[in-house]
DNA sequence: AGTCAATATATCGTGAGACGATATAAGTGA
DNA sequence: TCACTTATATCGTCTCACGATATATTGACT
């Protein structure tokens, strides 16, 4: 029974896809330090951006959408907007709201870094897809438990 | 012209793949966390766990892997051995390496997670390819600059 | 063999950033 | 109006990755 190798064989497919996945947010980063800021600020800016025209960009959708607790969020803003990337302003409808707002520099910033992720992905998609089907194949334990 | 509109679709489709990404990221430390450990030290059992068995495993390469430099993986190793997930051991080959297994206990956790994960990838994937797709359809300033 | 550069790991001090706990302000409903 | 919830802000703390540096081992060249 090659149920050892089996195993093996799942984690090298899952390390692989880590390790995918880790060297496109590596790059991310970098490209991010490269034009002058820090990778949480250009995340920042790009849920900011490109947050759909319907919802308000309060600190708390940003909190949610970067997967932050609120206050780290709101150092986060405070950094970016000390940076001159976000614009911070009391919500009229809502006066405990605050709206998010991305400054000219900070767009300009934010279209090269997307063009330059768009042209990585367009490289490193491929790969990844591959690994993600490899695990699903790989992968050991499915439902039923006693094979054949 | 709607360069605006085409660049604005572009942004959203951008910041839904990494809210997607994040979500994925977000569940594996969560995994971690549950089983009482690390989130790096996850990462670094299953490169270690993970590796090709031609390979050895240094703390080099583990560095390699996870994206950091040679000294923060020490200190990983340091803490993971502590955490009894690891074993460090002098390379008879060549003396300055060392040697990293994974132990028993180790890998018994790291089984559970593989299989959470793999799980958690079959639900994530699909939408997950989905965005990298549209990422490709919407991104503007092709190779030829002026449209038409 | 002897010297020197390259490689691999380890140590220490520092700093960024995320978090928990807590505070303040604004809206909501009885 | 008074409690309750929601949204943002502040502060102290801690983890973790890093830069700088140190030590040990190997390899290469003479």
């Amino acid at each position: 029974m090659n149920e050892n190798r089996a195993n093996s064989q799942f984690l090298q497919v899952l390390a692989e896809f880590r390790y995918q996945l880790r060297g496109f947010l590596q790059f991310s980063q970098q490209a991010a330090n490269r034009v002058g800021l820090h990778p949480q600020q250009h995340q920042l800016m790009l849920q900011v951006a490109g947050a759909p025209a319907s919802v308000p960009v309060s600190i708390a959708y940003a909190a949610s959408r970067l997967g932050l607790h609120h206050n780290s969020a709101v150092e986060l803003v405070n950094r970016s907007v000390k940076a001159g990337l976000l614009l911070r302003t009391p919500d009229p409808q809502d006066g405990r709201r605050v709206v998010l707002e991305i400054t000219a520099k900070g767009k300009g910033i934010l279209k090269r870094l997307s063009q330059s992720h768009a042209r990585e992905l367009r490289e490193l998609g491929p790969p990844l897809v591959r690994s993600l089907r490899r695990i699903q194949k790989a992968e050991p334990a499915r439902i039923r438990r006693r094979t054949g």
